[in-house]
DNA sequence: CTAGGGTTAG
């Protein structure tokens, strides 16, 4: 008795894993004796080991086996759970010739294996039947099937599926049902259609797998048409076919066919099923309606986990966020039930929304505790929240923790960063898709685009265009828009205008879209022809349509369309401007020079001012040199966002220009204090599909001496110019000595230095910098334009400054 | 003697 206990023990340690040596058994069909004690923990992952049951086993064996109630204590012992003594028995039982050839017994143990996750040994014991001369029959087929979906092995399913019409089984009913869900739910669902197809006899199983299977594939619309053709051919559905078509509504968000469903479910009496209730709750928060949900919600008893996220996910689907959060607590307090992993799941979007750094905290704490770690969803839920609350370590590290990336939880960092302004780091991490075994989806692109938009070279543009273009959606409007958008970014105005005329459906963004594209190039006759246009082909204006077209105006200096387009916004279109469009309005207002009425329109906006608004209000203070009203604004700035560099930069640019150098160093010292650094200025220009990054005063280049050569020549030739130009607007000439960043290293000048003696005679220079180009830098940009006689592109951090024939885009206002 | 379909998820 000891001696074949511990054969029984030692054999699972033959190998690491208690896997492996189940595979390597059922392969040889022997046992290896030459093993060590039994590692405990290691069997428990075949059920609960069961010591009496083992005994009783033994006792039914040896020494002399009573062949009638083997089958039956097999069959026992299968359902129990417990795998390993079943296996004993097994290997004693087909030992002896009764039982070899009978497949009962072989079936039982795949359909152990199967209803107990061994999905492979499931598929190892099934070869070894045919290896053993057994042949399958109509009852091992639908377990083995099950097992190949559990593996989502399509090989695995298809060399079960071909042995199928070798031994005429491919018509069975219970086989042809098993394959279309193993079809369906590995992503297949043309081989389940077809499947279903060519079954002789349909049963209601057959239908509900493919109302289910449609489901799964993402595909409700012909969920529903299954589920309307069954009826029509006069076959009822039952609870299975209402949970199916329910999901199917919600995938749609179908809430007219959703209500007609529930309907039906009262009628046929199935509303007390949880299952069913469950899947109502559900297609009503997936259609916006969480009040219907609820009531319904309240009526079910007892609750299971199951029901409480759905509404927990219908909340935060809903983006009804507190109460979200709310129904977890009621959950646990009101119910005593404890989230599961698709609880977290559901409530992290919850914290993410509402920034509830704490709230989501505890949720990665208590799943920690719970040791739901790792797994990839919830990771990605992780990532996702961490990013929104604009902790990004926190998502760098969640990130780089998950053991199994895919596409979603790569696509949550991207956003991640895009959200928090890292799109340096966001480009870098995109290009991780060359070692990655994920293609990019609509949702990848529509999180780099912006990335690129704001910190890529016009040749990196170009790439990603061409990349969207060769998949398949370089048809997508949602994303052409943003391709629109990055080459207006990017400085290519006339690339952002093909690829809009390209468009094969344009929306009302692809509109917004361009002539935001013209507004900030400093076009705005182009904007203004194509909101005339937009009306023409039956587009209706929005608020952002609105933004765009002020935007234009005020840039363009467009003042008197500015006002009728702000009027007739209301007047004609019933919308009521909102904040982006006062401070449109500001703009235009400030370019004007009338500082008082900027004023009284920031008093007479019926909205509280943002730090934009003042920020208008601070520019125009600023080209118009009234240190007073800048110092009001910055004081507004400030007190909302404490952290604003740009205010302290600009106010203290204009101290510098008045000589108040006192008020120069204080700032310089409340910067500090802050916490706050000046970003660092950055010029960058494309030679030969090379990129050439400049700072202020940068000797690092190669050809640096060549390039303050250049500059100096130019700079000397037009020096006189300068001379009689530079009393400008309002800086004294002396001052210029003054500064320690002298702008006669500006990295702008460096960059154009190097775009002339770069590039052919004649053709454009395209600098793009990441601050405000400075007065003096626009001065002698448009001299340069002159007598180089070449089109200087210099896209700064407002807009882009077209310099032809000494003069700008901006005619001298930004 | 054994079989097939179902609820919540980034």
């Amino acid at each position: 008795m000891a001696a074949t206990l511990s054969v029984h023990l030692t054999y699972f340690n033959d190998s690491n894993t208690p896997q492996k040596a189940w595979h390597k058994h059922i392969k040889t069909g022997r046992t290896n004796r030459n093993s060590r004690i039994v590692n405990k923990q290691k069997v428990m992952k075949f059920g609960p080991f069961n010591r009496t049951q083992l005994n009783t086993v033994k006792a039914l064996v040896e020494p002399e086996p009573s062949t009638c109630s083997l089958t039956r204590a097999l069959c026992n012992i299968v359902d129990s759970g417990c795998m390993e003594n079943a296996l004993y028995l097994f290997e004693k039982m087909i030992q002896l010739d009764t039982y070899i050839r009978n497949t009962y017994i072989w079936n039982v143990m795949i359909r152990g294996c199967t209803n107990n996750g061994l999905f492979r040994e499931a598929v190892d014991f099934y070869c070894r039947m045919g290896f053993e001369g057994v042949q399958g029959d109509n009852f091992t087929y639908p377990f083995v099937i099950k097992s190949c979906t559990g593996l989502l092995s399509l090989m695995e399913g298809q060399k079960v599926h071909a042995k199928l019409f070798k031994i005429g089984l491919d018509l069975d009913v219970y086989v042809s049902n098993s394959l279309i869900v193993m079809y369906a739910k590995m992503g297949y669902i043309e081989f389940a259609e077809r499947v279903f197809r060519e079954m002789p006899v349909r049963d209601l199983v057959s239908w509900n797998s493919m109302i289910s299977g449609y489901v799964a594939s993402g595909d409700g619309c012909s969920s529903l048409m299954c589920f309307y053709e069954m009826q029509a051919l006069g076959m009822k559905p039952d609870r299975f076919s209402m949970i199916s078509a329910l999901g199917a509504c919600s995938l749609e968000y179908r809430l007219h066919c959703g209500k007609e469903i529930h309907c039906q479910v009262l009628k046929c009496g199935f509303e007390l099923d949880v299952m069913v209730q469950t899947s109502i709750i559900d297609m009503y928060g997936k259609c916006d309606m969480m009040d219907y949900a609820e009531r319904l919600f309240d009526r079910i008893s007892p609750r299971n986990v199951v029901a409480w996220n759905a509404m927990i996910g219908g909340y935060a689907q809903s983006s009804h966020f507190l109460e979200s959060l709310a129904f977890l607590r009621k959950m646990q307090d009101g119910d005593k039930l404890n989230p599961d992993i698709i609880t977290m799941i559901n409530v992290l979007p919850s914290c993410a929304q509402l920034q509830a750094l704490l709230e989501g905290k505890s949720v990665h704490g208590y799943a920690i505790r719970k040791g739901f770690l790792p797994h990839p969803v919830l990771e990605t839920a992780l990532v996702d929240m961490y990013g929104e609350c604009g902790k990004l370590d926190m998502a760098e590290r969640a990130y780089g923790r998950m053991t199994k990336k895919n596409l979603i939880s790569w696509n949550a960092m991207l956003a991640a960063y895009v959200q928090n302004g890292w799109n340096n780091k966001a480009l870098v991490l995109f290009q991780d898709i060359w070692h990655q075994p994920f293609k990019p989806d609509a949702f990848t692109f529509a999180s780099i685009l912006p990335a690129y938009s704001e910190s890529a070279t016009l040749r990196e543009g170009k790439q990603i265009h061409g990349f969207i273009m060769k998949s398949e959606l370089g048809t997508n409007t949602f994303i052409l828009n943003s391709i629109v958008y990055m080459y207006a970014k990017c400085g290519d105005i006339g690339a952002a205008r093909e690829v809009f005329d390209r468009m094969l459906h344009r929306d009302v963004i692809s509109w917004n879209t361009i002539i935001m594209a013209y507004a900030i190039h400093g076009f705005g006759r182009f904007s203004v022809q194509l909101f005339s246009e937009m009306k023409e082909k039956g587009f209706k204006p929005n608020e952002s349509t609105f933004v765009s077209l002020l935007s234009s105006c005020s840039i363009s200096g467009m003042v008197e369309e500015g006002w009728e387009y702000y009027n007739s916004m209301k007047r004609d279109y019933g919308i009521d401007p909102g904040i982006e469009h006062y401070g449109c309005m500001l703009d235009l207002i400030g370019r004007t020079g009338n500082l008082e009425l900027a004023k009284i329109f920031i008093d007479e906006i019926s909205l509280f001012p943002t730090a934009r608004i003042w920020g208008s209000l601070l520019t125009a203070s600023r080209n118009n040199q009234n240190i007073e009203l800048a110092e009001l604004s910055a004081r507004h700035i400030l007190s909302l966002e404490h952290d604003n560099t740009g205010c302290y930069v600009l106010l203290s640019n204009m101290y510098a220009e008045a000589g108040r150098w006192e008020d120069v160093e204080r700032l310089k010292c409340l910067m500090i204090k802050e916490g706050l650094e000046k970003t660092k200025g950055c010029s960058v220009v494309e030679i030969n599909s090379r990129t050439c990054r400049f700072i202020n005063n940068d000797r690092s280049h190669a050809e640096t001496n060549m390039i303050y050569d250049v500059l100096d020549i130019i700079m000397r030739k037009i020096g006189e110019d300068i001379f009689v130009h530079s009393f400008t607007k309002f800086r004294p000439l002396d001052l210029r000595k003054n500064r320690a960043n002298s702008p006669q290293k500006h990295s702008v000048r460096l960059a154009i230095s190097f775009g002339l003696i770069s590039t052919t005679i004649g053709s454009p220079i395209l600098v793009r910098k990441n601050t405000r180009i400075c007065e003096d830098c626009h001065i002698v940009a448009k001299k340069i334009s002159e007598i180089t006689r070449r089109e200087i592109i210099v896209g700064d951090s407002k807009v882009f400054h077209h310099f032809r024939d000494g003069h700008c885009s901006c005619r001298d206002y930004w």
